[in-house]
DNA sequence: TAGTGAAATAGGATTGAGTACTATTAAAGG
DNA sequence: CCTTTAATAGTACTCAATCCTATTTCACTA
């Protein structure tokens, strides 16, 4: 017996397509008004338990807190350095290592490599000079 | 009367430049030894401070805490995806954004991006399989 | 359809990085 | 030396994320 249906796995996934690039708290902000009784480590788990389980994507971007993206196929992502919003960039996925980087930096092991764009979302340019 | 030296804004460099990509915390951890009466609220104030004046990059790798390097030269760097610990990568600097970038995603202004690589450092890849 | 064992949840406690606040200290110019 | 004011010490606070455990509830079975 494992991976049990629930409804708050339910309603967690519901709110993770729904919003945009969430974090795990927007995803319990918003569940607040329809499901007042769900945890908050419930949403942490949950969410966490779908990037384990290759249901989303676990979106560690510099600078903000971690987000998650229902949509798991390899993408291009910019976000705010303001807010940390987070929105997907257009543009061809690009796998493979540089081949220069089979180097490693003091022993380290290599596995792989990540690009985020970084910019201002339509909201703080307005605000910010 | 702007940008006064002080005594630990000395220390804190020197422990910076001591330390290996080191985070505000590693930093005052390490100056409790010789200068326990520092205050936690200086060692973040005066790095930032650093990272503001171009004394430091302030690295904010994905899923760990913000790190501190003294060497100012755009560079690229490696974090260990188990204990956050960074190092740096050989690699010449490719500083021009692609130009298919003028793309935006939803309305965003891309002002840059960055590349990071991840990996596992020595000591994570003996305890993790 | 009820019973049962395990997985999942609720909700409160806890951790830990980072920030806010303010009385006090000390750097630098006169 | 004295004054001005930037900078610090130290404590309180915020808030994401995790831990803990009694309780709930899913899913398998008889």
């Amino acid at each position: 017996m494992q991976e049990r249906q629930t409804k708050q796995k339910s309603v967690i996934y519901e709110a993770l397509c729904t919003l945009d690039h969430p974090t795990a708290t927007e995803v319990y902000a918003w569940l607040q008004e329809t499901n007042p009784t769900i945890s908050r480590a419930t949403v942490f788990r949950v969410l966490a338990g779908f990037a384990d389980g290759g249901k989303a994507l676990e979106l560690r971007m510099a600078g903000s807190d971690v987000r998650y993206d229902f949509n798991t196929m390899k993408h291009y992502h910019v976000h705010c350095r303001e807010c940390g919003k987070v929105a997907d960039v257009e543009l061809p996925w690009k796998g493979r290592l540089p081949k220069v980087m089979t180097k490693e930096g003091e022993g380290f092991t290599v596995e792989g490599y990540s690009v985020e764009f970084i910019g201002l979302c339509p909201n703080c340019q307005g605000v910010k000079a």
